[in-house]
DNA sequence: GATGAATGAGTGTTCATTCAT
DNA sequence: TATGAATGAACACTCATTCAT
């Protein structure tokens, strides 16, 4: 790249089938898929649009036909990203599960999505760095309504009745609690190992962390 | 022609004081000050030197005669993020305490920290985003040694001496429970006021998110 | 705030043509020939992207597009001309000439290439500055192997035979005698102008001094 | 450097027997000696007042104190190697050599000066990248004629007298002969060097460069 | 729809020079 | 005389965005 590109020499043959894709939803998803990596590994202000339009394989073109600008695509990579995660909180079914089993089972399960889905941690962070300004500008996610939160005050009602869950909890906290314990861990996950001089991401770390955190989370909504 | 041009003239408002403070100590201090509050607000990547350099009253060139450039001094405000945060902890003294009242002490007391200390948060945020690189540089870092895990370690010994505290409870997870109770819900506290649709910022918001983290902690460490 | 700004309307001078060549051919080639113009008029150090930029009537950003940056586009502009006095060298065809008639030629040659290319020699004297330390990076030149070599050889030989020329002369030297008087000359035609108050640059001076150097160059190898 | 230097904590002791040098024409000299090497090595643009404070030990503001400006320090530096060799040359005495002897001692003296001054040489070529801008300035330059063009007159007179050279030649292009023979090849060793893949650098190579010089010299002088 | 050349406003960094002490 | 902190203009280089094809 430093040095003398060919001059590109007449390589125009319109004759010629013309290869290129021409499929806008291709297009777009791949786009968006580059944008995710990008923006999770460099925030909004140090994502470069050049370098989604390379691993995309779209023109930078593209990207403000389709999405606007950067500004834009950022939102909407973040509202994808949300997206994704309400869906898979939605196949959440604790119905069959007594309380305890149930809570155990949101807290391994946020536990797991944190730690399976790196880049939507990064974003978050790199969202936050932002104060949420974007988060706030957008409907779609306020209207994305967290369906855990339910699960949650279903989960300690039953819990309550039985006799096994304290009373007077709110729900929204239990939720927090949950978010942070796994979020948090994951999130400064960089930070806390080179503090502790202790390897977290391996997988015996990982495990010992969400045995605790489930005995954290049980531990406070017991009688 | 290439080199030294005159001085052009225009000697610039030379009726103004011209205050040229010319103490080295209190520009350094003062670009370090406006470089955290620019770092906490924009990242490392968003930062802009301009603005530090304006912020603080002294030249850019100052920036770059103290701190070599941005990202050395990013690593400094970190350096000297950490430095303080360090200096509070050492002031904890809980050995007059119940086991009980000490792990309560040290919950509130990083949960106040972090709240009084949002440009702290930002700026742990910021370094999470960069994968925790330059903090992993920093042998300076490395040394400051938290002193809270040794409280951890004394105040569980104790607690299970006396009988209120359970066996087998790993410390480092006390801590890493302790800091992502109070550090999550200040760095995602935008995300999640928004999601919530919650002003989580507020005091009342805050002081029963801390009771509820008290709870959870020493639920979690009860027999 | 730290991303995108709005464009902010003044769409300066919408009315003019709005000239974008969009031929990369031509544009690399104008940089490069304004790229020749200012490094030969300054040197290395002393060049200015900037006057690169607007002398070439290209935007500065297409001169790191195509090159690089500007170390690198001056090794480009000094691999040109090098190719360009090689391809010049190439034509010189001495195989009817006496020996004689021959060397008088190489000399003479020299002698207007230099004269006629003051910016090569420019560029040489600066390459000379930097101790020639592009030149000694560059694959591409030190193949172009100078044919001047094998001429002179050839006409050595060729006159060592007829009884004219001296035997036990190094070729390179008689190459290295060539390229001092003429090269020389006019690298250093400004200081000794100035030194002999005499204007060099004059073409009786250089016809003259043209015929001078034949004569040394002769002299240096008749028997 | 790049890492917060020490506030300079109070070294105020105006009490102390202070033991800067003080001496003006001492560093004055050490500035001119630094600006020198600097100049040499970098060219005028290419050269940092700040390195020339630091090598010559002196500070920053003397140079400007002592010398103007980085251009008249440059011409400074210029007229000192001017007149370091006018004075060398004034050394010359060739009453008693043979017209023959003569004229290969003035070509050996003036290739072993270039090859014991390579920055003077440095300067040289640096200056005519200015094309010999400052050098026209100076009137102490100009001032300082060369006795070399006297000898070589009378050299080649008496030489002529005794039938040994050829009749007439202008001592102007002798001189310039014997210039270029010894200066180019030294000002261009370094892409001459690269371009033969030859060091020329080396004692032999300039010892046997420096008989064929003689005897381009002589070569061409001899009837 | 797609391409990639082109643009201009920045962005980090450096430099010659000046001023307070 | 000497010091080194301070300055502002410039410099090399980058980036989000637009336009001609």
């Amino acid at each position: 790249m430093p040095v003398a590109k060919k001059p590109a020499g007449k390589s125009k043959k319109p004759a010629l089938p013309a290869k290129r894709p021409r499929q806008p939803a291709v297009t777009q998803r791949n786009i968006l898929d580059a944008a995710l990596v990008e923006f999770a590994a460099h925030g909004l202000a140090g994502a470069r649009v050049d370098e989604i339009a390379e691993r995309s394989g779209a023109n930078k073109r593209m990207i403000y036909e389709y999405f606007g600008n950067k500004e834009a695509l950022w939102l909407i990579v973040l509202e994808h990203a949300y997206e994704r995660m309400r869906a898979e909180e939605r196949t959440i079914d604790v119905a069959r599960m007594s309380p305890m089993e149930g809570m155990r089972y949101l807290m391994e399960f946020n536990f797991r999505f944190c730690a399976r889905n790196p880049e939507f941690i990064a974003l978050l962070t790199a969202e936050n760095l932002n104060k949420a300004s974007y988060l706030g500008e957008s409907e779609k996610i306020q209207q994305l309504y967290s369906p855990l939160l339910a699960v949650i005050r279903d989960l300690l009602e039953r819990g309550q009745r039985e006799g096994v869950f304290r009373k007077g909890i709110d729900p929204v906290h239990v939720y927090l609690t949950i978010a942070s314990l796994g979020t948090c861990f994951f999130s400064n996950i960089h930070t806390l190992s080179t503090i502790f001089g202790r390897d977290l991401l391996s997988a015996a770390e990982q495990k010992a962390r969400m045995e605790h955190c489930v005995a954290v989370l049980l531990g406070a909504l017991k009688v």
